[in-house]
RNA sequence: GGAGCGUUCGUCUAACGGUUAGGACCUCAGGUUUUCAUCCUGGUAAUACGGGUUCGAUUCCCGUACGCUCUACCA
């Protein structure tokens, strides 16, 4: 395995290289980030600051058919909730500034002349609907997706096909071209992915793809090894659908003559869907019922809205947590991670190969986990917009803390403190009586009148004084405890959950405990 | 159809030729908690198949099967 060797075990792919870490995270501004792409970031994210090096975002909008308005802001927004902040962006800029490819559109066009005029690329000028006659024309049963190819090129409108008073002639009468890339007709192109190792292609199966569309515009293709090379980057990572165009991109780099400089490669595996097979996508989501992106997104033409990871109420922490060990793993049984403790443990060479099936069970373990975990102040400030949207009213950030701090074991996400810890706040507005009702009778009733007037004698705020009390009570009434706690609960808490009754009665005060009790009594 | 990539419990994964194939989620059975949750103990459950190589393959090689990705003037 070429991991291991020279280098050792799992030393870091770094020690065959001296310069500087340098990575992007270029994404097309077409929508909201899902999971794969944020997991893609992560990764990125991880290996530049374990390496000390810069991350880069860059906006591949170079489709103008496929801008959507407040897409790039989205992303942004959510590299920011994550945690994981670009060191060069389009709103930070930088020194190989612009980061919008469609910014830097000019600067594409010499590139593809480079490769005209060295041979390796060619002017097109097909037509839409030609493209798609020969599409037609030459499919068969056998090969229902003909290519633009070695093959086919001699049988199309291009400067490889025409002779050179013609192509002249196209081009100073404007007419509308492409620019192709020209494949060898049978080359092995074989590079080494960080993940995969080496990986091989005949360019016999690769075919003639477009570098500049007719709008003056760079494809994917082009843009992406041009502004690579400009901006130096040194390890390039992408998804694993990447892979078949990789030959395409490898052989630009040693066209272009940058070879040397081209970026180590890493196709990391897909995230699929839990069920069946194929990519994990929004509709799995809405589907099965969970989140697929990271924050909420609307689709500004259709208005349609997906929810979010962060809405629907994961910490960034747990977000990012439940993501890298979907491919990853530190070779040990530990399972959560700090964003401090990923940037130190990451390492390349224990990403895996295979596709992961999210499992929505497992991403809320990992929330309810660092629920649990995390600090009362700062869960306090996550929990106040549920509280405000649910019409919690929080007089006290100290009490709200204390609550959190009481209930948070309980919670799994985080709307759940609405039911867990709303009822220390104000009296529930549902009660269930239908759980005391079957056996509630006179006796009962009057254990707790008499229940009220010896809270409020007391008052007292101990628990176990409560509780003492209560239990003293209970034996004169000629009635067990246990068969009054729950009708109590219920009464204070509005259900059957939550931490010990006596506990909730001593924090919420007598004078709201007899309260309760009385409102109750009344719906019995 | 072609090319590429992949394949360990239901799911995420460990195991770098020698383990009773380990952990986690889910699930099940107990225990703690006079509620619920937490927590604790335990159980069920996997190397796709067939050939090699080897004293010995989850591990290396070949083949098969299955799956996925790509096969746009989208990324």
């Amino acid at each position: 395995m070429f991991l291991r060797g020279t280098c050792g075990k799992y030393k870091s792919y770094l020690c065959a290289m001296n310069k500087r870490v340098r990575v992007r995270f270029a994404p097309s501004p077409t929508g909201g980030l899902h999971l794969g792409g944020v997991r893609t970031v992560l990764f990125n994210y991880l290996f530049a600051k374990k390496h000390g090096g810069d991350f880069i975002l860059r906006i591949e909008d170079t489709d103008q058919s496929r801008f959507v308005p407040g897409a790039e802001d989205y992303i942004v927004q959510t590299l920011n909730w994550c945690g994981m902040i670009p060191d060069e962006s389009p709103v930070v800029g930088g020194p190989f500034a612009p980061y919008r490819q469609s910014e830097r559109k000019e600067s594409y066009k010499q590139y593809a002349t480079t490769l005209i005029n060295a041979g390796h690329a060619y002017y097109a000028f097909d037509t839409p609907t030609e493209l798609e006659e020969m599409r037609n024309h030459f499919k068969t049963s056998e090969n229902p997706s003909p290519q633009y190819n070695h093959a086919i090129r001699a049988k199309m409108r291009n400067s490889l096909s025409l002779d050179a008073a013609e192509v002249a002639a196209l081009l100073s009468a404007n007419t509308p071209y492409v620019v192709r890339i020209k494949m060898p007709d049978h080359e092995e192109v074989t590079f080494t992915d960080m993940i995969r190792g080496e990986v091989s292609f005949n360019t016999s199966q690769v075919d003639d793809k477009v570098l500049l569309k007719a709008d003056g515009m760079p494809t994917y293709h082009l843009a992406v090894v041009v502004d690579d090379y400009l901006m130096k980057i040194s390890h390039a990572f992408r998804g694993e659908e990447w892979l078949p165009s990789a030959p395409v991109h490898v052989l630009l780099w040693k066209y272009l003559g940058w070879q040397n400089e081209m970026p180590e490669w890493a196709h990391l595996p897909l995230i699929l869907k839990p069920d069946g097979h194929g990519k994990l996508s929004k509709r799995d989501g809405d589907r099965l019922g969970f989140p697929v992106f990271a924050m909420d997104w609307t689709d500004p033409k259709t208005n349609e809205k997906a929810i979010g990871f962060k809405e629907r109420g994961f910490l960034p922490e747990a977000f990012v947590n439940l993501l890298v060990v979907l491919g990853w793993n530190d070779g040990t049984d530990q399972e959560i991670f700090s964003m401090a403790e990923l940037i130190e443990k990451f390492s390349i060479d224990r990403v895996h190969k295979g596709g992961a099936k999210f499992d929505y069970e497992k991403a809320k373990w990992f929330n309810a986990e660092w629920i649990k975990n995390a600090d009362n102040a700062y869960l306090a400030g996550l929990v106040q917009p549920y509280f405000d949207a649910a019409g919690i009213v929080v007089n006290d950030p100290a009490y709200l803390q204390k609550i959190i701090g009481i209930t948070k074991e309980r919670c799994i996400l985080l709307p759940d403190f609405i039911t867990q810890a709303g009822f220390y706040f104000s009296a529930p507005t549902q009660i269930d009586t239908a759980s005391i009702a079957p056996k509630w009778d006179e006796n009962k009733k009057n254990f707790f009148e008499a229940l009220c007037m010896a809270f409020e004698n007391s008052n007292s705020n101990d628990p176990l004084e409560l509780e003492n009390i209560f239990k003293a009570l209970t034996a004169t009434h000629g009635l067990k405890a246990g068969e009054l706690m729950l009708p109590m609960r219920i009464m204070l808490v509005g259900g059957k959950f939550g931490p010990g009754v006596f506990e909730i009665a001593a924090t919420i005060g007598i004078s709201d405990t007899v309260a309760r009790i009385k409102h109750a009594l009344t719906l019995l």
